[in-house]
DNA sequence: CCAAATCGTTCGTTATATCGAACGCTGGTT
DNA sequence: AACCAGCGTTCGATATAACGAACGATTTGG
């Protein structure tokens, strides 16, 4: 036993612990030329603990890492995200919407989402007159498709499943099907509509 | 050696556990209408020791309070400043949806989907009456956010740079900065957001 | 040269954070 | 009513984070 690399047990929810905190905590220590046993004294924390933080050895408590970088002249947010640190805007305007009709002319897609790049949902702006129907024909695999209705009252069928949802609502069903979606409100429907493609898999 | 530039008091006296951490995740998770099993289930915590945690009854590791910012769609360093910023305060509605209001009052922020952790991504519904105002803290990295205008004029600010987008339009920008969203125009302002969480990826 | 000091690491013990199961409670259903 | 499902809490066992002391490896200076 002892000191041994130890894989974190570290469930299906993804990378929890900081990589690279042991790094941060050196750096800063270091940057103000302070021994352990001086951050030790300082932080009120064991420099042994210190040592075992700095590589990534165990996983500190959230007072540890708070007195830490208190002793440290920082916060933990600032800690934790090391020295990683980018910001640029990016917009998108819209112009010259695409639009897409239903069979029956009553219903209006417009789109106003990211088509175009690599997000892996687009959305859509749907209106609907009265007693309008959208069919839709099967989305790629795994898609799920997700309605919220802003005015009236729309229904939504797929796979012989049909839900219904008035305004202030919102649904989400399987877009990998065909699937349809009625107005059966007695006035027009406004919904926004988000298609989330499915682009990675769960790990399992 | 070890002249620190900085005069610490350094004497670990200060808080090292944050008194509303409990609070501030109670507050989050309640905002999203989870329940401690299905939070427990998100974020891979077990639910005794969130509601643990929630009454301030034990002092969490870095890796369990990572998980369960993580599962809430924030950043350790908002949970734990927590009280200070409140930038929403909590209003339940009487269809259950629970809503978000900005510090003015102005703006009304309905979480639509509870679907939010297993996509990665969620979505609001935005109210803002008349020169309302909206800001955000940064939410985790690489996180963007989608605005669609309904009606009115919305003027999103991120990182000093301002963009306008009025009915019919979207904006799109990143959401892991502070930014700000002012409703410009004459009239009360509706919009549909989404957040799109980040996906794992290779940081470039 | 050889102490003395100090560095970072490692060891044994204690404290406790975490987990899973079981608990009482409340709200909806037959 | 009685039932069931789901909520939040509590409880025992386990894993492990934290601590203080001791350890070799440097460095210091006498």
């Amino acid at each position: 036993m002892s000191s041994r690399p130890r894989t974190r047990t570290s469930d299906a929810s993804g990378p929890d612990t900081q990589a690279d905190l042991g790094k941060t905590i050196q750096r800063l220590r270091k940057a103000y030329n302070l021994s352990l046993g001086e951050l030790s004294e300082q932080s009120g924390v064991a420099k042994s603990i210190i040592s075992q933080i700095e590589r990534n050895e165990t996983n500190p408590t959230l007072s540890t890492v708070m007195r830490l970088s208190r002793a440290l002249d920082t916060t933990v947010d600032e800690v934790l995200r090391g020295e990683q640190q980018s910001l640029f805007i990016e917009h998108q305007t819209k112009s010259g919407i695409p639009m897409l009709e239903s069979q029956d002319g009553k219903c209006k897609l417009a789109i106003v989402g990211p088509l175009n790049l690599v997000d892996s949902f687009q959305w859509y702006d749907f209106h609907a007159q009265e007693k309008g129907v959208l069919e839709s024909s099967p989305h790629p695999q795994g898609t799920v498709e997700h309605l919220y209705v802003v005015t009236g009252k729309l229904e939504v069928t797929t796979s012989g499943e049909t839900k219904l949802a008035s305004a202030g609502e919102a649904l989400r069903y399987r877009a990998d099907v065909p699937h349809k979606i009625v107005n059966v409100g007695t006035t027009a429907a406004h919904a926004v509509m988000v298609l989330a493609l499915k682009q990675f898999g769960t790990p399992s």
